[in-house]
DNA sequence: GAAAAAGTAGAGCGATCGCTCTACTTTTTC
DNA sequence: GAAAAAGTAGAGCGATCGCTCTACTTTTTC
Protein backbone atom coordinates (compact mmCIF):
# COMPACT_ATOMS: atom_id res chain seq x y z
CA UNK A 1 0.00 0.00 0.00
CA UNK A 2 1.97 2.65 1.35
CA UNK A 3 5.03 0.15 0.48
CA UNK A 4 3.71 0.00 -3.13
CA UNK A 5 4.35 3.64 -3.28
CA UNK A 6 7.86 3.66 -1.35
CA UNK A 7 8.94 1.81 -3.81
CA UNK A 8 7.86 3.16 -6.80
CA UNK A 9 9.32 6.96 -5.60
CA UNK A 10 12.40 5.13 -4.86
CA UNK A 11 12.85 4.11 -8.20
CA UNK A 12 11.04 6.90 -9.79
CA UNK A 13 14.39 8.82 -7.71
CA UNK A 14 16.47 6.04 -9.45
CA UNK A 15 15.42 6.32 -12.71
CA UNK A 16 15.26 10.70 -13.34
CA UNK A 17 18.84 10.35 -11.46
CA UNK A 18 20.26 7.86 -14.06
CA UNK A 19 18.67 9.20 -17.44
CA UNK A 20 17.42 12.62 -16.69
CA UNK A 21 13.70 14.37 -16.53
CA UNK A 22 13.96 14.74 -20.65
CA UNK A 23 14.01 11.65 -22.76
CA UNK A 24 12.54 9.11 -20.64
CA UNK A 25 8.51 9.34 -21.00
CA UNK A 26 6.13 7.36 -18.62
CA UNK A 27 6.12 4.33 -20.49
CA UNK A 28 9.50 4.02 -19.53
CA UNK A 29 9.40 5.30 -16.24
CA UNK A 30 6.84 2.35 -15.91
CA UNK A 31 8.88 -0.11 -17.13
CA UNK A 32 11.44 0.80 -14.62
CA UNK A 33 9.48 0.64 -11.86
CA UNK A 34 7.45 -2.48 -13.11
CA UNK A 35 4.07 -1.58 -12.00
CA UNK A 36 1.44 -1.42 -14.76
CA UNK A 37 0.55 2.40 -15.92
CA UNK A 38 -2.32 2.35 -13.99
CA UNK A 39 -0.90 1.63 -10.52
CA UNK A 40 1.89 4.14 -11.36
CA UNK A 41 -0.88 6.86 -11.87
CA UNK A 42 -3.06 5.58 -8.88
CA UNK A 43 -0.02 6.39 -6.84
CA UNK A 44 1.65 9.89 -8.83
CA UNK A 45 -1.56 10.77 -10.77
CA UNK A 46 0.17 12.76 -13.19
CA UNK A 47 4.17 13.31 -14.79
CA UNK A 48 4.89 16.25 -12.60
CA UNK A 49 3.59 14.27 -9.69
CA UNK A 50 6.29 11.43 -10.75
CA UNK A 51 8.87 13.93 -10.44
CA UNK A 52 7.88 15.74 -7.22
CA UNK A 53 7.51 12.29 -5.32
CA UNK A 54 10.92 11.42 -6.77
CA UNK A 55 12.23 14.61 -6.00
CA UNK A 56 10.97 14.27 -1.99
CA UNK A 57 12.39 10.80 -1.79
CA UNK A 58 15.73 11.96 -3.14
CA UNK A 59 15.38 14.78 -0.33
CA UNK A 60 15.25 12.57 2.60
CA UNK A 61 17.67 10.13 0.86
CA UNK A 62 20.43 13.04 1.05
CA UNK A 63 19.66 13.71 4.85
CA UNK A 64 20.14 10.67 5.46
CA UNK A 65 23.40 10.14 3.77
CA UNK A 66 24.79 13.53 5.75
CA UNK A 67 23.80 11.52 9.23
CA UNK A 68 26.75 10.89 11.53
CA UNK A 69 30.49 12.44 11.34
CA UNK A 70 32.56 14.07 13.79
CA UNK A 71 30.27 16.15 16.33
CA UNK A 72 32.84 18.82 17.50
CA UNK A 73 35.18 21.44 15.55
CA UNK A 74 35.26 22.30 12.39
CA UNK A 75 34.94 18.91 10.88
CA UNK A 76 31.76 18.96 12.41
CA UNK A 77 30.94 22.14 10.25
CA UNK A 78 32.53 20.56 7.09
CA UNK A 79 30.99 16.89 7.33
CA UNK A 80 28.29 17.81 4.18
CA UNK A 81 30.95 19.25 2.47
CA UNK A 82 33.27 15.55 3.02
CA UNK A 83 29.83 13.34 2.59
CA UNK A 84 28.86 15.51 -0.84
CA UNK A 85 32.43 14.86 -2.04
CA UNK A 86 31.45 11.10 -0.90
CA UNK A 87 28.43 11.04 -2.91
CA UNK A 88 29.92 12.39 -6.16
CA UNK A 89 32.56 9.58 -5.99
CA UNK A 90 30.23 6.61 -4.85
CA UNK A 91 26.69 7.49 -6.18
CA UNK A 92 26.58 9.90 -9.25
CA UNK A 93 28.31 12.81 -10.40
CA UNK A 94 25.29 14.42 -12.19
CA UNK A 95 24.78 17.82 -10.71
CA UNK A 96 21.82 18.69 -8.73
CA UNK A 97 18.77 16.54 -9.34
CA UNK A 98 16.94 19.36 -7.78
CA UNK A 99 18.40 22.03 -10.08
CA UNK A 100 17.98 19.69 -12.88
CA UNK A 101 14.43 18.87 -12.69
CA UNK A 102 13.42 22.89 -11.92
CA UNK A 103 15.59 23.53 -14.87
CA UNK A 104 13.11 21.50 -16.95
CA UNK A 105 10.31 22.89 -15.74
CA UNK A 106 10.38 26.21 -15.32
CA UNK A 107 7.21 27.38 -14.43
CA UNK A 108 5.55 24.24 -12.51
CA UNK A 109 5.04 26.10 -8.75
CA UNK A 110 5.08 23.10 -7.18
CA UNK A 111 8.25 21.78 -8.00
CA UNK A 112 10.19 25.18 -7.05
CA UNK A 113 8.21 24.46 -3.87
CA UNK A 114 10.11 21.33 -3.21
CA UNK A 115 13.63 21.99 -4.92
CA UNK A 116 13.66 25.62 -2.67
CA UNK A 117 12.55 23.74 0.52
CA UNK A 118 15.39 21.25 0.19
CA UNK A 119 17.47 24.03 -0.25
CA UNK A 120 16.60 25.76 2.69
CA UNK A 121 16.79 23.04 4.96
CA UNK A 122 20.66 22.11 3.45
CA UNK A 123 21.19 25.80 3.88
CA UNK A 124 19.85 25.46 7.54
CA UNK A 125 22.39 22.47 8.33
CA UNK A 126 25.05 24.60 8.44
CA UNK A 127 23.65 27.06 10.24
CA UNK A 128 23.36 24.82 12.69
CA UNK A 129 26.31 23.22 12.55
CA UNK A 130 28.57 26.35 13.18
CA UNK A 131 26.17 27.61 15.96
CA UNK A 132 26.86 24.43 17.58
CA UNK A 133 30.47 25.31 17.28
CA UNK A 134 30.44 28.90 17.52
CA UNK A 135 27.65 29.73 19.35
CA UNK A 136 29.03 33.33 20.46
CA UNK A 137 29.72 34.35 17.14
CA UNK A 138 27.91 35.92 14.39
CA UNK A 139 28.24 32.92 11.53
CA UNK A 140 25.45 33.89 9.22
CA UNK A 141 27.42 34.79 6.30
CA UNK A 142 30.17 31.74 7.07
CA UNK A 143 26.81 29.37 6.40
CA UNK A 144 26.09 30.74 3.05
CA UNK A 145 29.48 30.81 2.31
CA UNK A 146 29.60 27.05 2.88
CA UNK A 147 26.13 26.61 1.13
CA UNK A 148 27.77 28.09 -1.90
CA UNK A 149 30.62 25.90 -2.03
CA UNK A 150 28.44 22.42 -1.69
CA UNK A 151 26.45 24.23 -4.75
CA UNK A 152 29.58 25.01 -6.65
CA UNK A 153 31.29 21.76 -5.93
CA UNK A 154 27.99 19.72 -7.25
CA UNK A 155 28.37 21.76 -10.68
CA UNK A 156 32.32 22.34 -10.50
CA UNK A 157 32.84 18.55 -9.64
CA UNK A 158 30.68 17.87 -13.66
CA UNK A 159 32.90 19.50 -15.34
CA UNK A 160 36.73 19.61 -13.77
CA UNK A 161 36.14 15.75 -11.99
CA UNK A 162 35.32 14.96 -8.63
CA UNK A 163 38.58 15.28 -6.99
CA UNK A 164 39.45 18.93 -8.57
CA UNK A 165 36.12 20.71 -7.01
CA UNK A 166 36.79 18.28 -3.84
CA UNK A 167 39.76 20.17 -2.95
CA UNK A 168 38.63 23.32 -4.10
CA UNK A 169 35.63 23.42 -2.58
CA UNK A 170 37.22 22.23 1.18
CA UNK A 171 40.45 24.86 0.44
CA UNK A 172 37.60 27.76 0.76
CA UNK A 173 35.61 26.23 3.37
CA UNK A 174 39.12 25.86 5.44
CA UNK A 175 40.31 29.52 4.26
CA UNK A 176 36.85 31.05 5.52
CA UNK A 177 36.25 29.35 8.48
CA UNK A 178 40.31 30.20 9.64
CA UNK A 179 39.48 33.54 9.04
CA UNK A 180 36.74 33.28 11.70
CA UNK A 181 39.24 31.34 14.29
CA UNK A 182 37.14 27.85 14.12
CA UNK A 183 39.14 25.29 13.79
CA UNK B 1 23.30 36.37 -44.88
CA UNK B 2 25.37 35.91 -42.09
CA UNK B 3 23.66 38.84 -40.57
CA UNK B 4 20.33 36.81 -40.59
CA UNK B 5 21.95 33.90 -38.74
CA UNK B 6 23.66 36.33 -36.31
CA UNK B 7 19.97 37.79 -35.90
CA UNK B 8 18.50 34.36 -35.29
CA UNK B 9 21.43 33.11 -33.38
CA UNK B 10 20.60 36.21 -30.74
CA UNK B 11 16.78 35.62 -30.24
CA UNK B 12 17.36 32.19 -29.73
CA UNK B 13 19.46 33.31 -26.73
CA UNK B 14 17.30 35.36 -25.52
CA UNK B 15 14.46 33.23 -25.94
CA UNK B 16 16.22 30.25 -24.39
CA UNK B 17 17.23 32.77 -21.41
CA UNK B 18 13.98 33.69 -20.98
CA UNK B 19 11.28 30.84 -21.35
CA UNK B 20 14.29 27.63 -20.76
CA UNK B 21 14.66 24.49 -23.24
CA UNK B 22 11.52 23.25 -22.03
CA UNK B 23 7.82 24.33 -23.03
CA UNK B 24 9.05 26.07 -26.04
CA UNK B 25 8.99 24.23 -29.06
CA UNK B 26 10.38 25.06 -32.10
CA UNK B 27 7.15 27.15 -33.78
CA UNK B 28 7.61 29.42 -30.37
CA UNK B 29 11.08 29.80 -31.11
CA UNK B 30 10.47 30.98 -35.04
CA UNK B 31 7.62 33.24 -34.28
CA UNK B 32 10.35 34.85 -31.01
CA UNK B 33 13.02 35.65 -34.09
CA UNK B 34 10.62 36.70 -36.48
CA UNK B 35 11.56 34.89 -39.57
CA UNK B 36 10.00 31.37 -41.19
CA UNK B 37 10.39 27.88 -40.63
CA UNK B 38 11.92 27.31 -43.49
CA UNK B 39 14.90 30.50 -43.17
CA UNK B 40 15.06 29.40 -39.09
CA UNK B 41 15.77 25.38 -40.78
CA UNK B 42 18.36 26.71 -43.07
CA UNK B 43 20.69 27.87 -40.57
CA UNK B 44 20.01 25.93 -37.69
CA UNK B 45 18.47 22.63 -39.06
CA UNK B 46 17.53 21.21 -35.98
CA UNK B 47 16.29 22.13 -32.87
CA UNK B 48 19.37 20.76 -31.51
CA UNK B 49 21.24 22.99 -33.97
CA UNK B 50 18.99 26.27 -32.36
CA UNK B 51 20.28 25.13 -29.04
CA UNK B 52 24.08 24.83 -30.06
CA UNK B 53 23.41 28.42 -31.96
CA UNK B 54 22.02 30.31 -28.24
CA UNK B 55 24.55 28.64 -26.49
CA UNK B 56 27.52 30.05 -28.96
CA UNK B 57 26.01 33.08 -29.09
CA UNK B 58 25.83 33.04 -25.14
CA UNK B 59 29.43 31.99 -25.05
CA UNK B 60 30.41 35.36 -26.94
CA UNK B 61 28.01 37.77 -24.70
CA UNK B 62 29.27 36.27 -21.84
CA UNK B 63 33.15 36.97 -22.58
CA UNK B 64 32.24 40.42 -24.03
CA UNK B 65 30.40 41.09 -20.43
CA UNK B 66 33.77 39.97 -19.13
CA UNK B 67 35.86 42.47 -20.91
CA UNK B 68 37.34 45.80 -18.62
CA UNK B 69 38.19 46.01 -15.02
CA UNK B 70 40.96 47.25 -13.18
CA UNK B 71 44.23 45.70 -14.35
CA UNK B 72 46.25 44.64 -11.06
CA UNK B 73 45.98 43.34 -7.69
CA UNK B 74 43.26 41.11 -6.16
CA UNK B 75 41.04 43.39 -7.97
CA UNK B 76 41.47 41.63 -11.25
CA UNK B 77 41.38 38.33 -10.48
CA UNK B 78 37.98 39.06 -8.54
CA UNK B 79 36.69 40.95 -11.49
CA UNK B 80 34.55 38.01 -13.57
CA UNK B 81 32.96 37.45 -9.84
CA UNK B 82 31.99 41.05 -9.87
CA UNK B 83 30.88 41.14 -13.32
CA UNK B 84 29.18 37.85 -12.48
CA UNK B 85 27.30 39.96 -9.48
CA UNK B 86 26.80 42.62 -12.10
CA UNK B 87 24.77 40.17 -14.51
CA UNK B 88 22.85 38.59 -11.86
CA UNK B 89 21.65 41.96 -11.32
CA UNK B 90 20.99 43.29 -14.36
CA UNK B 91 20.42 40.75 -16.93
CA UNK B 92 18.72 37.45 -15.14
CA UNK B 93 18.85 35.43 -12.21
CA UNK B 94 18.04 31.98 -13.95
CA UNK B 95 20.92 29.85 -13.47
CA UNK B 96 23.63 28.82 -15.82
CA UNK B 97 22.20 28.62 -19.58
CA UNK B 98 24.75 26.15 -20.30
CA UNK B 99 24.39 24.01 -17.10
CA UNK B 100 20.38 24.08 -18.19
CA UNK B 101 20.82 23.16 -21.63
CA UNK B 102 22.73 19.76 -20.65
CA UNK B 103 20.60 19.35 -18.34
CA UNK B 104 17.63 19.09 -20.80
CA UNK B 105 20.24 16.93 -23.43
CA UNK B 106 22.65 14.90 -21.51
CA UNK B 107 23.03 12.84 -24.24
CA UNK B 108 23.57 14.97 -27.01
CA UNK B 109 27.81 14.92 -27.22
CA UNK B 110 27.62 18.08 -29.50
CA UNK B 111 25.80 20.08 -26.49
CA UNK B 112 28.13 18.79 -24.00
CA UNK B 113 30.52 20.18 -26.23
CA UNK B 114 30.12 23.56 -26.13
CA UNK B 115 29.46 23.40 -22.42
CA UNK B 116 32.61 22.19 -21.63
CA UNK B 117 34.41 24.64 -23.84
CA UNK B 118 32.76 27.44 -22.26
CA UNK B 119 33.40 26.23 -18.88
CA UNK B 120 36.91 25.58 -19.48
CA UNK B 121 37.48 29.09 -21.33
CA UNK B 122 35.93 30.33 -18.02
CA UNK B 123 38.35 28.54 -15.83
CA UNK B 124 41.17 29.32 -17.96
CA UNK B 125 40.58 33.12 -17.54
CA UNK B 126 40.61 32.96 -13.63
CA UNK B 127 43.98 30.98 -14.46
CA UNK B 128 45.30 33.66 -16.35
CA UNK B 129 44.52 36.74 -13.87
CA UNK B 130 45.91 35.22 -11.27
CA UNK B 131 48.89 34.44 -13.66
CA UNK B 132 49.55 37.92 -14.23
CA UNK B 133 49.06 39.05 -10.50
CA UNK B 134 50.88 36.48 -8.98
CA UNK B 135 53.24 34.87 -11.72
CA UNK B 136 55.96 33.22 -9.39
CA UNK B 137 53.02 31.68 -7.37
CA UNK B 138 51.62 28.23 -8.30
CA UNK B 139 47.90 29.55 -8.41
CA UNK B 140 46.44 26.70 -10.16
CA UNK B 141 44.27 25.29 -7.32
CA UNK B 142 43.13 28.81 -6.43
CA UNK B 143 42.07 29.21 -10.13
CA UNK B 144 39.72 25.95 -9.39
CA UNK B 145 38.67 27.71 -6.32
CA UNK B 146 37.67 30.97 -7.82
CA UNK B 147 36.15 29.06 -11.13
CA UNK B 148 33.81 26.86 -8.01
CA UNK B 149 32.96 30.37 -6.94
CA UNK B 150 31.39 31.54 -10.29
CA UNK B 151 29.49 28.31 -10.19
CA UNK B 152 27.97 28.26 -6.96
CA UNK B 153 27.28 32.03 -7.08
CA UNK B 154 25.21 31.41 -10.03
CA UNK B 155 23.35 28.43 -8.30
CA UNK B 156 23.36 30.08 -4.92
CA UNK B 157 22.06 33.73 -6.44
CA UNK B 158 18.49 31.80 -7.47
CA UNK B 159 18.12 30.30 -3.92
CA UNK B 160 19.13 32.30 -1.36
CA UNK B 161 18.75 35.98 -3.80
CA UNK B 162 21.59 37.72 -5.86
CA UNK B 163 22.68 39.85 -2.89
CA UNK B 164 23.32 36.97 -0.01
CA UNK B 165 24.92 34.67 -3.21
CA UNK B 166 27.28 37.80 -4.19
CA UNK B 167 28.57 38.92 -0.38
CA UNK B 168 28.93 35.11 0.24
CA UNK B 169 31.49 34.32 -3.06
CA UNK B 170 32.99 37.38 -2.91
CA UNK B 171 33.61 36.55 0.85
CA UNK B 172 35.20 33.39 0.25
CA UNK B 173 37.04 34.60 -2.60
CA UNK B 174 38.69 37.29 -0.64
CA UNK B 175 39.30 34.88 2.32
CA UNK B 176 41.20 32.13 -0.79
CA UNK B 177 43.04 34.79 -1.96
CA UNK B 178 44.42 36.18 0.96
CA UNK B 179 45.64 32.70 2.89
CA UNK B 180 48.23 33.23 -0.74
CA UNK B 181 48.99 36.86 0.45
CA UNK B 182 47.19 38.33 -2.72
CA UNK B 183 45.49 41.73 -2.47
C1' DG C 1 -15.09 -16.75 2.81
C1' DA C 2 -17.40 -12.56 1.00
C1' DA C 3 -16.56 -7.81 -0.25
C1' DA C 4 -13.45 -4.30 -1.19
C1' DA C 5 -9.20 -2.71 -2.53
C1' DA C 6 -5.15 -2.95 -5.19
C1' DG C 7 -3.05 -4.88 -8.71
C1' DT C 8 -1.85 -6.47 -14.11
C1' DA C 9 -1.89 -5.88 -19.17
C1' DG C 10 -2.35 -3.19 -22.75
C1' DA C 11 -5.39 -0.88 -26.39
C1' DG C 12 -6.08 3.53 -27.93
C1' DC C 13 -7.49 8.74 -27.40
C1' DG C 14 -6.33 13.55 -28.42
C1' DA C 15 -2.79 16.67 -28.63
C1' DT C 16 1.66 18.23 -29.61
C1' DC C 17 6.06 18.31 -31.72
C1' DG C 18 9.97 18.37 -34.92
C1' DC C 19 10.46 18.72 -39.47
C1' DT C 20 9.51 18.67 -44.70
C1' DC C 21 7.68 20.51 -48.65
C1' DT C 22 5.09 23.45 -51.97
C1' DA C 23 4.05 27.72 -54.17
C1' DC C 24 5.34 32.09 -54.37
C1' DT C 25 7.90 36.80 -53.50
C1' DT C 26 11.82 39.70 -52.44
C1' DT C 27 16.67 40.68 -52.41
C1' DT C 28 21.27 40.18 -54.00
C1' DT C 29 24.77 39.46 -57.36
C1' DC C 30 27.38 40.51 -61.52
C1' DG D 1 18.08 43.43 -66.00
C1' DA D 2 18.61 38.33 -65.87
C1' DA D 3 19.77 34.56 -62.83
C1' DA D 4 20.50 32.94 -58.40
C1' DA D 5 19.93 33.14 -53.68
C1' DA D 6 17.32 34.05 -49.71
C1' DG D 7 13.24 34.95 -48.01
C1' DT D 8 7.67 34.37 -46.58
C1' DA D 9 3.54 31.69 -45.36
C1' DG D 10 1.70 27.85 -43.90
C1' DA D 11 -0.29 23.06 -44.89
C1' DG D 12 0.48 18.68 -43.32
C1' DC D 13 3.49 14.24 -42.38
C1' DG D 14 4.82 10.68 -39.08
C1' DA D 15 5.98 9.88 -34.55
C1' DT D 16 5.70 10.37 -29.75
C1' DC D 17 3.73 11.50 -25.46
C1' DG D 18 0.79 11.91 -21.37
C1' DC D 19 -3.05 9.91 -19.89
C1' DT D 20 -7.68 7.24 -19.72
C1' DC D 21 -10.22 3.26 -19.77
C1' DT D 22 -11.65 -1.66 -20.10
C1' DA D 23 -11.54 -6.40 -18.71
C1' DC D 24 -9.72 -9.22 -15.65
C1' DT D 25 -6.82 -11.19 -11.49
C1' DT D 26 -4.68 -11.06 -7.00
C1' DT D 27 -4.40 -9.46 -2.32
C1' DT D 28 -6.19 -7.54 1.81
C1' DT D 29 -9.63 -6.74 5.20
C1' DC D 30 -12.89 -8.07 8.77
Amino acid sequence: MTGTKERIASELERSFAEAGFAGQGVEALRAEADVSLRTLYKHFPSREAMILGALEHRDATYFRWLEGGPQEGAAHVLHPLVRLGDWLGEVANTGCLFLNAWAQYPDSAAIAAVVRDHKARLAGEFRQRLARVAPRQDTGHLAETLFLLHEGMTQAARLQGREIAYEAAMHAARAALAAQNID
